[in-house]
RNA sequence: GGGGGUGUAGCUCAGUUGGUUAGAGCGAUCGCCUGUCACGCGAUAGGUCGAGGGUUCGAGUCCCUUCACUCCCGCCA
């Protein structure tokens, strides 16, 4: 028999009465009644009530006994009588009489109380996070991302992918985030570097010869954290697949995380699949921004040329327009009757965002006609306003928000006043998981600090044109077999067909002014790995850590990680990073150059 | 690297136009209490008001600098 416990503490029941028992667990609660005591016992599976008596000889012990001690408890189970019965508790029905204890680990007095609902600084919760994890809400976010990684395993076992390893030291490589670095001690001056993701390995994979590969893969890139992004390290559900076409990856993908969303989404409505494939540009142009929360009803719409046109007399937009800006409107439905506040604030938030402001027009029907009405809407003719509400395709009764700038900086702002607009008029179900593909990524972009071109996504994605036509296309115009899966407003994964044609993928760095032999240098393993028969291939790698983030209506990554680290990319648990000795230092044939 | 927010007891927070000795709840300690389940009641301890500087007769409160945390921008193929 176990020494500890013969039941665990949400285990014992009415069918229990009269059994000699023994629990083991962390003290919840007390309630000191001076002659009789109540002691909360709670371990993992649930809570027990103990009680226990003054003339008992353990009285005193228990009664200065810290909470979150580690108590085991020996004594009878009990009826309780029906008016003490406590129906919220599953073990509410009865209690144990305590017999005798056992200290098994003493509790200081602590920094924070595991018992309640109460928020607490972050910082505290990461350097004591044992004592955070203990906490109700918590213990159940880690243990839903247990069984939501279990299932995952399951799902891809059943479809026949293959759950390999890949190394965690490895090379650097240029493009990408930047790295972590392992100094090398056999090989001074040389470095590892942690994967930002196995990429090519699981390229290496399909040119192995395997069929379908995943993998559970942490991920270390040297980035800023965000509150939906970890700083250094976060996993990702790896994949790739052999001799497929990007719509054979999504039949298999759509599935899956449809039914693990309905398994797992607490009664929310999963959008059918196929979910909607959006292109790049049109994601752009309707919500102004490629990862789109399609829960939020409204689309943008261009109407630069309404504010070119004679019939609109807003000088400030023309002149923007004449420098190549444009004007996006934000049609929002059934706001005509909102105060005049209800835009002031709005407004205030743009410029508060570091918008020059957000101009609208609202609506009035006088006389069988529509005028326009706010402070803008004497710049336009009858005309241009008929026009206005045929291109928004709203009615009187609703009203529209403009965005006028320079084309990338208006598509990005439209886009976020859109998202705000959508929250502040509370048009997001949030009963609803809404997923989509954005398809059809440029390959590449214009980067204006730089003054040159440059990849848009993953440089290792097929184009989406014959190599014979690569070099007489306008790189700008040309799309890659790149995808992004997205759902409520978050990028969960991002994927690709790729390119394994080598001389292919030459012409495509080529592009970006990497010639032949840096490629080589850069990325020989995988240019060889090529060169002798490659399959086709592609995949994709959905972030665990936001998936389970959605799926337990968190915020906040933090709030799904076991240990995660904080802003600043330190464990305040663990004190990480942390300085190391100088022998250690001297070993790795490293200097530290203080600044 | 940049911008916003927050910082008062172990924790959550209040603190008026600058004005006497900075408060409450939870927690802690001590005492009382035999049916609670957020037990109750009483008492006690606990503060560099994040830090430094300035303005002022007087600063938790106003100004400057700085630190920590957090959210965002940059960054994250």
């Amino acid at each position: 028999m176990n020494k500890f416990r013969t039941h665990n503490c949400s285990e014992l029941t009415e069918k229990d009465i009269g059994k000699n028992i023994r629990l083991s667990g962390w003290i919840h609660r007390k309630r000191d009644h001076g002659n009789l005591l109540f002691l909360d016992i709670r371990d993992h599976f649930g809570i027990t009530q103990c009680v226990i008596e003054n003339k008992d000889k353990n009285f005193k012990i228990l009664e200065k006994l810290k909470p979150e001690s580690v108590i085991l408890v020996a004594g009878d189970v009990v009826k309780r009588s029906k008016d003490t019965e406590n129906k919220e508790l599953k073990t509410g029905l009865i209690e144990v009489a305590i017999k005798n204890i056992e200290i098994l680990s003493e509790a200081s007095e602590l920094p924070m109380p595991v018992f309640g609902e109460q928020e607490y600084p972050e910082d505290i919760r990461l350097k004591y996070r044992f004592i955070d994890l203990r906490r109700k809400e918590m213990h159940e976010n880690i243990q839903l991302r247990s069984k939501i990684l279990s299932f995952i395993r399951k799902k891809m076992l059943e479809n026949n992918f293959l759950e390999f390893q890949t190394p965690i030291l490895t090379a650097s490589s240029p493009e990408g985030a930047r790295d972590f670095l392992v100094p090398s001690r056999l090989h001074p001056g040389k470095f590892y570097a942690l994967p930002q993701a196995p990429q090519q390995f699981k390229q290496m994979v399909m040119i192995s010869g395997f069929d379908r590969y995943f993998q559970i893969a942490p991920c270390f890139r040297d980035e800023d954290g965000r509150a939906d992004r970890s700083p250094g390290e976060h996993y990702q559900l790896d994949m790739e697949m052999a001799f497929v076409e990007q719509d054979d990856v999504f039949k298999v993908v759509e599935p899956i995380f449809y039914d693990l969303f309905i398994k797992f989404g607490k009664g929310k409505k999963v959008n059918k699949h196929p979910f909607p494939r959006i292109t790049y540009k049109e994601s752009l142009e309707k919500y102004g921004t490629d990862k789109p929360d399609l829960r939020n009803p409204i689309e943008l719409v261009d109407v630069t040329k309404i504010f070119e046109s004679d019939d609109v007399k807003l000088k400030i937009f023309k002149e923007i327009i004449r420098k190549k800006g444009i004007a996006k409107a934000i049609p929002v439905k059934n706001t005509s009757s909102k105060p005049r506040s209800f835009f002031d604030n709005l407004n205030n938030w743009a410029i508060a965002e570091g918008a020059s402001g957000m101009a609208y027009i609202t609506f009035e029907k006088s006389k069988n006609k529509i005028i326009g009405k706010g402070p803008i809407s004497k710049f336009f003719s009858e005309k241009a306003i008929l026009e206005l509400i045929k291109t928004c395709k709203i009615s009187e009764q609703d009203s529209i928000f403009f965005v006028c700038n320079e084309a990338t900086e208006a598509i990005k702002f439209s886009g976020i006043a859109r998202q705000k607009i959508g929250e502040e008029l509370k048009l997001i179900d949030n009963t609803n998981f809404s997923f989509c593909w954005i398809i059809d990524y440029p390959m590449y972009q214009y980067d204006e600090k730089e003054k040159k071109i440059d990849f848009s996504h993953n440089p290792f994605s097929m184009p989406q044109i014959n190599i014979k036509d690569f070099d007489k296309s306008d790189p700008l115009k040309i799309l890659a077999y790149q995808y992004d899966l997205v759902c409520n407003g978050y990028e969960l994964s991002s994927g690709a067909i790729r390119n394994h044609i080598p001389e292919y993928l030459f012409k495509v760095f080529n592009k970006v002014g990497y010639s032949k032999s840096m490629v080589e240098k850069n990325f020989s393993g995988m240019i060889k790995a090529l060169s002798y028969g490659a399959p086709p291939h592609g995949g994709m790698a959905p972030g665990i850590d936001r998936i389970v983030m959605l799926l337990a209506d968190k915020k906040n990554i933090r709030e799904v990680t076991l240990f995660p680290m904080n802003q600043n990319a330190e464990d305040l648990l663990m004190e990480a990073p942390s300085e190391v000795t100088e022998k250690q230092l001297k070993e790795l044939n490293i200097k530290i150059i203080k600044k």
